[in-house]
This record gives C-alpha cells, sequence and structure tokens, in this order.
DNA sequence: CGCATGATTGAACATTTGTTCAAAAGTTAT
DNA sequence: ATAACTTTTGAACAAATGTTCAATCATGCG
C-alpha cells in the first residue's frame, strides 16, 4: 500500500516541519531533470541495464551511470548485478505512484489552458 | 478525488512518451527547490500575503515574489489580490496530495535506513 | 496630488548542476 | 595473465538557476 490519498483530509499535510521540507524537495529535485525522469521512466516497467537505458535514450553510458547514481542514493531505483550487466528497477511502487500523479496534473493543467 | 493510486495497476504509467516527460520534470523541478518549496508549504492551508510569507520563512520580498511567479506560471500556486496585498493558495488539491506522497516516500526512505 | 505600503520586475552576481572526456574498476572468458 | 565487455568514477567545462540589490508599478490614504 503506497498511497493513503483516499484516506487524507483536505486540509492535511501534518506540519512537514521545516526539517524535512530540504529532504522532499532533494527528492522532487531529482525528479526535475529530463534526462533524469526519462532514466526513472525507463527502469519503471522491467529491470533494465545501463547500456540498454542508454541505447534507448540515446544517452552516454557515463551520463546514464552518473544519473543513476544519484537515483540510487536517493531509493529511487534499485540496482542489482547479473554478470557484466547491472540492472536497475524503480525501488518501489511509490515512485510509481508519484509520477503518475504528476502526468495527471501536467494533463489537467493543459486542458484547464485551453479552455481559458 | 485528487489521487487514484489504489485502483492503478502494478504497471501502469501508459507510456508517458518522452514528449512530456520534459513538462513534467519542469513540475518536479520547481518543488526541487528547499526555499520555493517552503513557500508552496506556506501556502498549503490557507491563503497567505506575499509580506506574511516573506516573514514567516525570514525571506526577502523580493525572493518570494519572484518565486511566486513560478509557481505560478506553473499552476500549483493562485494568486488573489485583496487591496494592496496579494494573497497566494495552492491551486488545487492535486498539489496537495502530491506533497504528501513524496513525504511519505521520505518517511518510509528514512526508516529502511534505519533499520539496515 | 503626494506619500506610504505592498508587490513586482530586471540586471548582475554567485552557485549549483548537467554533461563530456579520459581513465579505472569489476566481470567473464580464452 | 591477457583481453574484451560493461559499468563506474573524477576532474574539467558549459549551462542553468537561485539570490541580491535597486528601481518600478500598483493600491489606498491623508
Amino acid at each position: 500500500m503506497f498511497n493513503h490519498a483516499k484516506t487524507r483530509q483536505q486540509r492535511s499535510i501534518p506540519a512537514i516541519g521545516e526539517e524535512r521540507a530540504a529532504e522532499v524537495a532533494d527528492l522532487f529535485r531529482l525528479l526535475g531533470d529530463t534526462t533524469r525522469l526519462r532514466i526513472v521512466l525507463a527502469c519503471l516497467e522491467a529491470p533494465v541495464s545501463v547500456s540498454e537505458i542508454a541505447t534507448r535514450l540515446d544517452l552516454s553510458l557515463s551520463l546514464v551511470s552518473h544519473h543513476l547514481r544519484l537515483l540510487r542514493a536517493a531509493h529511487i531505483v534499485r540496482a542489482e548485478r547479473q554478470g557484466k550487466q547491472v540492472f536497475y528497477s524503480a525501488a518501489d511502487d511509490h515512485i510509481r505512484g508519484l509520477i503518475a500523479d504528476m502526468v495527471d496534473h501536467v494533463s489537467e493543467t493543459r486542458s484547464e489552458d485551453e479552455h481559458v
């Protein structure tokens, strides 16, 4: 159970309290780069190797690895070695939900803009 | 109902499709700055004026205004003038849900780290 | 009108951050 | 051990971004 939105009241968010604000912002920032987000999206469905990500997204091996290091440190993706290759996948379903929600928001924002 | 996580299947996110990746990343990036996120948090409960935000967060009026302009452009906050003051509030409940979810993720990640 | 208050804007500065390149580390096979 | 392949790492560069300061706009009041 990764998401409890339906059980949340309208005005919840119980005092995120300044301290954690920085940590939360760090998470958002990591998903806030197009290249990095595309890499996460590539890891969302099934585990993929670094070279496959690089090929599919047309990025250098080095760049992909750099980004994956950051994503791994933030527990957004998980790494699993299998022979010479390292396969990456989304750390949990939480990530999936978060991204899906943001996509929804973008869609809604768009349709709002249209008939204004 | 801003969040449909529970009704989402494991492997959803129907091909966010490269195009929208940039838009989604833009949204994430806006929430990925600590100062800006604190400002959003301040607008979450009830409408607040620019000067009140600046005072409560100990930031310059100018800085707050700059950030609010970006947040407004992305439909994350709404502005409403009332006399000399301008009150800002969260654009919709979607935003609330997104932030709450991210806070959850940080919390979970933390507890994972603890007993590892 | 002239003045005070509140908010916005633009340009300059200071950091941060993404990207590249070359080198190194880990793995498997010959 | 050498060689081929995959991934990681570090330093250097280039570009984007947050912050500040001063000036301007907007609103309400004496």
